[in-house]
DNA sequence: ATGACTTGCGCGGCAAGA
């Protein structure tokens, strides 16, 4: 089973890299991020027409997440823990994959800068309620995959300028920390379970020649729980994504699951 | 030369992203 994560940057801009990319590699399951529209503007048609199944949890102008799979799905929107939270930054499914199921939880964890602000506050705490929701799920022991665009830089390997990057809401001790606490619980990072290499990012800004220059973070994770772990084969960054025609700032990562 | 972009909203620049 192929599951695979990507912030589009505005679906309605992407629309025809998401086609291409669901055609050249298939995936099973794909989780989006920063969709930047209600679901009504949700190119669905479109993605259905590949042969996706659609759940959105959509929001005007900022955030938005949606999980497409080929199978049929039974999805939860909202990270629990806060009724008054309404940004749509949180999509979970339940996928059956042979004689079991998947659970995959689509997340888009707030930015959090400038860390002075009440903007850093709220991303602790998102961090704080999705290690709670983590917690619960890992109970169930399922197949389980928490992916998404974390904007956590784990650590320095996974960031062009860790010195320039020290107090940043992506690398703050304290972020990297709530990170830690998240896989301490018995997830297993996916691309460090298959690679210790430095220079591997997901995301690389528009400006100041960040793409040609590599200077790039590592931002987009797939955290696996042990029965999700055991059957780790492949892991795949699809970097060739940043080099399109007005592409998104950050390119898909995905994994392969033995049945 | 050392690189100030890309969205949505809505029609003028501002907020947000990372």
């Amino acid at each position: 089973m192929r599951i695979a994560t990507w912030n589009v940057n505005s679906v309605r801009q992407r629309t025809e890299h998401l086609l291409a990319y669901l055609r050249e590699h298939s995936p099973d399951v794909l989780c989006l991020q920063e969709l930047k529209c209600l679901e009504e503007a949700f190119p669905r048609l479109e993605v259905e027409a590949e042969g996706y199944n659609v759940a959105i949890h959509g929001q005007k102008t900022y955030n938005g997440v949606a999980i497409l799979s080929k199978a049929p799905i039974e999805t939860t929107t909202g990270l629990p823990g806060d009724e008054s939270d309404e940004q749509s930054r949180y999509i979970e499914a339940i996928i059956p994959h042979g004689a079991s199921v998947v659970r995959v939880g689509c997340l888009y964890l707030p930015n959090g800068n400038p860390v002075d602000t009440e903007k850093y506050t709220y991303k602790l705490a998102w961090m704080d309620r999705l290690i709670a929701h983590a917690k619960k799920l890992l109970t169930y022991e399922e197949k389980l995959v928490l992916c998404g665009d974390y904007n956590v830089i784990p650590a320095a390997r996974d960031v062009y300028d860790p010195v320039g990057w020290a107090n940043d809401a992506l690398f703050k001790p304290q972020t990297r920390a709530k990170f830690q606490e998240l896989l301490a619980l018995g997830f297993t990072d996916a691309l460090r379970a298959t690679s210790d290499a430095e220079k591997l990012y997901t995301f690389w800004d528009y400006q100041a020649g960040a793409w040609p220059r590599n200077k790039g973070l590592r931002i987009d994770h797939l955290l696996l729980s042990p029965q999700a772990a055991d059957r780790l084969e492949s892991v795949a960054i699809d970097k060739d994504m940043r080099a399109k025609e007005k592409p998104s700032d950050h390119v898909p990562i995905r994994i392969d699951l033995r049945d």
